[in-house]
Formats: structure tokens, C-alpha cells, sequence
DNA sequence: CTGAAAGCGCTTACAG
DNA sequence: CTGAAAGCGCTTACAG
């Protein structure tokens, strides 16, 4: 049990520590603490001056749990992969939001696992944190109303689940003009990469797909499409097929960030990614740096985590309003991939013809 | 107060309650909960019935209250920006290693200032936090002796700080491969371009830059060199003037990703990304995909951050040792950039002169 | 194997 | 303005 110096030696000092110190009550030193003005100068002072010498710490714990409404001024966040972009954006905006009210924040990643997501959620319950910013494995979450009776508010972010709180990107819209931008350039063969179609957004963004090609009053192609890609290599390989097969896309709307990745690999692995146009949903780093630049759908991860975080900590205020759905909407931007032309009708895309420039005449970019 | 079937309205069930429900006592709720084998089967049934019955959770606050060693379980990470992809890296491994020990994980970002800094920790000091894992703003952190004393255990992330347990890259060492990598290819003007230098990465890399120009027998030329450069936006203006001044650079050594990627956007923009070669210190996403591909030193982010949670849970363990240094490797990543040779000799770069072919004969990389 | 009493660090609810 | 008693939800330390 040797202790360095770097290492504490003496017990934490507490209230009673510092009120034997102050020779005052223990009552006065939680006024002290707490701010409460009514304290005498005389005793203020001899209270700040022993909690200085001591080094006291208030125990956060120990105050909630006798505390009136017994919060714990904690939420927790449970992502789907906090190193992802996306969520890692979306948290730190979740952990700003909170600090402006002094609340503290837990994370965790689900990895799509819903009993990982379970175990999350039940060891942050167990910590008593306020509410939870969840974003869902599946829609199937009855589960969550346990938590919800046991006290702990709810706000789901990215998909909706339960019926509760949601706050989402304009999926199912913006995955339509996504297609159409690409329709309008005059592509008549738009191929789809989807995520796992159990999650919500696979699903609106597919249908947004669907909706612009009825739209436009082209028909819908399943030899087009590949839906449950799960990550970039996956995508990479079934982009190659659509690509390489008969009767090709001429473009491709990708339509989460991993699989945009790997398609624009496998189209530079292929090199025809000047050939093939190329839109994706979710922003990329560098996208812009590319040759061509990557056209995408721009989500805005930190507005649904602020609007998450806000939903959340009206919801523990006492908010009892009915569940509500936030819209947040999305963004094109056009960067070259997404505005590269069709070969000419009735010619396949040639390997070895030169890269065709984009029609500035077709730039427009309201669906 | 009208509570909605979505809002609770009963209040928590507590021990007691169980305990009534179950017509035991509390301790025997107690002993069941904590998986404590000695109960009888059919008070245990009883009591599990009650729980299951009642939806109770433990208190786990109030638990760590009352027991002997008082640990929250929870520790907290402050890093310099949670939404940068290094950073998002680290936090992640740090709740995978956590997580392994039922250990849950807060955090907070500092973007460098130390006042926001020190509110963090007090934050979570005041949870009763067992560690933080913190990602020093300077050097100088006397103030974190007391957070010692007060007995939160402390590892340092990225960069060392008051002589406490820090897990590090091979900043220096890292930073001369990269420098040596350019000037074997035969480059004799290495531009260098650094973070703020307070920061103890952005100094290490500097001198590692440093060590590889005296290694080799190169003379220092202050008129490559622009440090302080906080951003991507800066150090693309930075590498704007070094690429246009006189006598410029025929290679940059960026030892930041976002430094990295403002002087890519430098030389695409001045269109000359296949003349001046270029090594990135930190790994960028698609950075593979670029025209050439951006060669890098890629830090082991996740192992740093692994680490970092190893050493504080077993300093929060009781581990006494020394404080140490624990210095993860890094590694070089050739895709292009970095093995551009420079022009031929007393020419300048010229804008309109061919992609010069990479030299097969130079691309070893051991230093 | 089971339970009544005391107490973790703090705040509430009362008194003075 | 100040303080003694009780109690938040749970575990420790004892008894039986």
C-alpha cells in the first residue's frame, strides 16, 4: 500500500471535514457550497478559506441523491460508431448543448448490435443519467418504454423508434432530389447502393430513390440496385458488378458515406470515374480534393445533435408535450461527380474514350 | 403536471419497495441484486419476481455511496476536439477498453483552452470521476497535482504534462522519417509546416524535421519553415506564400492532418500537386483516392487510446509504479505524393512541364 | 441463511 | 442568520 506523492494519501476531505475546520455546522457549509447568500460574512469566510486549505470537492452524487428531483445532471449517447464522422460531429454537438446547462455526458457505440444497444442503455439507467440520445439498431424498440417508465427521457436521433422523440435529416426528400439531380443530366440508368434495410434510413433513402425515378416516369430497375451493403469493401464490390455488368448504370447514387467510399474506389480502380456519375449521401472529408469532386447530400450532424440534446433536456424539465418529429433538412452540394454527363445514347461507357465535360448548360440544382 | 403514457408517472421503485413486494428485508434485495449466492431459492425467486414485477434498478450512486472503495466506475476523457477523427478514435478505444471493466466514459472537448479545460475536469472531479484520460493543452499543469491529490487518477493522451503517465506517438522520431523520406528522394528544399508550438506535438515534430536535415548535412532554412499555423485555412494561405515565394520548396512536410489538407488545396489550386511533393503528419480519410495519394505518417489512434484506458484503470486499481511514458509507433504510408522527385536540378518548378514519373529505384522506406 | 441498525456525503424540513 | 435531526438508496458490520 505505498502511496507516491503522486498518488493521494489522505481520505477525500467532505462537508463535515471542512465545517470541523470553519467550526461552523456542516449545514453552513452546504449553504456556502451552494451559494446560498443569507450566510454571514464572518462564517462565508471562514468556510471558503477551509474548503481552499482543504482542497474540498463537493460530491455530486451524494447531493442528487438527496436532492428534491434527485437528477443527475447526465445524459448519455448511444451511436452507432463514435469514430464515425457522423456521430463523432453529432456528439460533440449533443456534449455543447449540455455543457450550457452544465450537464454531463456518457457515450457509447452500438455497432448496430441490439444487444449492445440494450446493455448501453441499461448501464446508463442504472446511473441514474437524466435521458438518453439514442440512434436505434432497429424501429422494434418496445423495450424502450421500460426505461421511458422507469423515468429516463428519450430522444432517438437519426431514425425514429417507439414512436418517441426523433430528430432525422430529411432522408427520404433529399435521397429524391439526389436521383433526380442525376436524372435531369439526362441518366436513364441510376444505380442505388443501400445500407442494411432494417435501418431506417437504407429504407427512406431508397424509397426517395424509387420516388424520383416514378417521378420522372422512369421505371424502376432491380438489376440496378443493391441494398444491405454493410461498409466500404461490400460497397466497393457490388459497385464493381453493377458497373462491369451488361446493361451498366451510367451513374450511381451511393447512399450512406461508407459505401460512397467504396464506390468511388471502385470506379477509380475501374477508371471510370469521370465517366460515371456519382452521387452520395452524407458529406466526405476531402470529397472536394478529389478528381472529380464528390457531389453529395450534406446531412448537418451538429444541428441534430444541438435539436437532440434541446428535445432531451426540455423532456427532463417536464415537457409534456406529445413525441415530436424534427425534420433537419440536408444539402446538396455539387462538386463534378454528380454532374458528369451520359455517354452518348446507345454507346456504352468506353474505358479508353476521354473524359467527356460536364454541360455547364444542365448545372441547376433544384430538384 | 399531466404526465403522458409516455412520461413516468409512478416513482422510481427503490429497495424498499422490492423488498416489501417480496416480504423480505432490504439487505436480502440487496444480497440478490448483487449476485450474492448465499440467499435461499425461494426468497431469491421472491425477490427476482418483485424486481422483474416492479421494473427496479439498482442505484448505482447510491451504491458507490455507501460501499468501501466508493468508485462512480466512471472515468472521463478530455481531448483537444471529440468531432476530429483522431480524437474520435481515441474516445472510441477509450470506451471499448473501458467497457471491458463495466467502466462508463464521459467527455468533454477543450479546443485548446486551458480555462475550458479545467472546467472539464472540475466537472468531472465533482462526479467523483476515478480517472480522466486528458489531452493537455500546455504543458504546465501544476493545477492537476491537486486533482491528483484529490485523488482522480490521471493519464496524459498525445502529449505529456506534469510528469504524470502519458501515452504518446513517436512524434520526433516519426516526423525525421518523413523528412528523411523526402530528402533521400533527392529533394534539398523541404518546406515545413506546424502547429501551434505550444503544443508539445507540433515542437516534437519540428524537431524531428530538424534532426533529419542535420542528419542528412542539409543546412536550416528558416525561410521553409512556418509554424504557429492553427487550422486548415491558414496553413493553406502558409503554403500558398512558401510554394510562391522565392527560392520555394520542392517538398512540404505538413506535420498536421489539417495542415495537411490545406496545403493539398494549396497545391491543387496552383495546380501544382504532381510537382511539389508532400508527407502529411496523421492519416486522412481518402487520402488513398487523391491525385496522388497523399503519403502520410498515420498515428495509431486506437492504440493510444487503449492504452491511455489500460494505464489509468490500473492506476485506479492501486498500481503505484513510477509514472510512464508510454510511446506508441507510427508508420509511413507511401501512396504518391511523398516520393515526387524533385525537378531536375536549377530549374524551377513549372507549371506547364509533365507529371514527372516517380523513380521505382527510390521508394524504400526504412529511414 | 436472514435481518435490524448504522452510516456513505449531502440536503430537506424544522426549529430557534 | 445558524444548526440538530432525519433521510435520499444503498452497503457495511454485526447479530442471530
Amino acid at each position: 500500500m505505498s502511496e507516491s506523492s503522486w498518488r493521494r494519501a489522505a481520505p477525500r476531505p467532505t462537508m463535515r471535514h471542512v465545517a470541523a475546520r470553519a467550526r461552523v455546522s456542516i449545514k453552513t457549509v452546504s449553504r456556502v457550497v451552494n451559494g446560498v447568500t443569507s450566510v454571514g460574512a464572518d462564517l462565508a469566510g471562514r468556510v471558503n478559506a477551509a474548503i481552499g486549505e482543504l482542497g474540498y470537492r463537493p460530491h455530486h452524487a451524494a447531493s442528487a441523491l438527496r436532492r428534491r428531483d434527485g437528477r443527475s445532471s447526465t445524459i448519455a449517447v448511444v451511436l452507432e460508431d463514435l469514430a464515425n464522422p457522423f456521430s463523432a460531429a453529432l456528439h460533440r454537438a449533443v456534449i455543447d448543448a449540455a455543457r450550457a446547462r452544465s450537464v454531463l455526458v456518457l457515450a457509447a457505440s452500438s455497432d448496430e448490435d441490439p444487444a449492445d444497444e440494450r446493455e448501453a442503455v441499461a448501464a446508463f439507467t442504472a446511473r441514474r443519467v437524466d435521458g438518453v440520445i439514442l440512434m436505434p439498431t432497429s424501429a422494434d424498440h418496445g423495450w424502450l418504454a421500460t426505461e421511458l417508465a422507469a423515468g429516463t427521457a428519450m430522444v432517438m436521433v437519426d431514425r425514429p423508434a417507439g414512436g418517441l422523440d426523433a430528430v432525422v435529416s430529411d432522408n427520404r426528400a433529399a435521397a429524391a432530389r439526389a436521383t433526380a439531380h442525376l436524372l435531369r443530366r439526362g441518366h436513364r440508368r441510376v444505380g442505388f447502393l443501400g445500407d442494411l434495410r432494417d435501418i431506417y434510413t437504407a429504407e427512406e433513402r431508397f424509397l426517395g430513390y424509387c420516388d424520383a425515378l416514378e417521378e420522372a416516369g422512369f421505371p424502376f430497375d432491380d438489376r440496378l440496385v443493391r441494398r444491405d451493403v454493410y461498409g466500404s469493401e461490400p460497397a466497393e464490390r457490388a459497385a464493381v458488378e453493377l458497373v462491369t455488368g451488361p446493361e451498366p448504370p451510367t451513374a450511381l447514387f451511393t447512399s450512406q458515406n461508407l459505401l460512397t467510399v467504396g464506390a468511388v474506389r471502385a470506379l477509380r480502380t475501374l477508371y471510370l470515374h469521370r465517366d460515371v456519375a456519382l452521387v452520395g449521401f452524407d458529406d466526405i472529408v476531402l470529397a472536394d480534393l478529389l478528381e472529380p469532386g464528390i457531389t453529395v447530400i450534406a446531412q448537418d450532424s451538429a444541428e441534430i445533435g444541438r435539436l437532440a440534446a434541446e428535445q432531451l433536456m426540455a423532456r427532463i424539465d417536464g415537457d409534456g408535450q406529445p413525441p415530436r418529429l424534427h425534420v433537419v433538412p440536408t444539402r446538396l452540394i455539387p462538386r463534378g461527380s454528380g454532374e458528369i454527363p451520359p455517354p452518348a445514347r446507345r454507346r456504352r461507357p468506353n474505358r479508353s474514350s476521354p473524359p467527356s465535360p460536364p454541360s455547364p448548360a444542365s448545372l441547376g440544382d433544384i430538384a
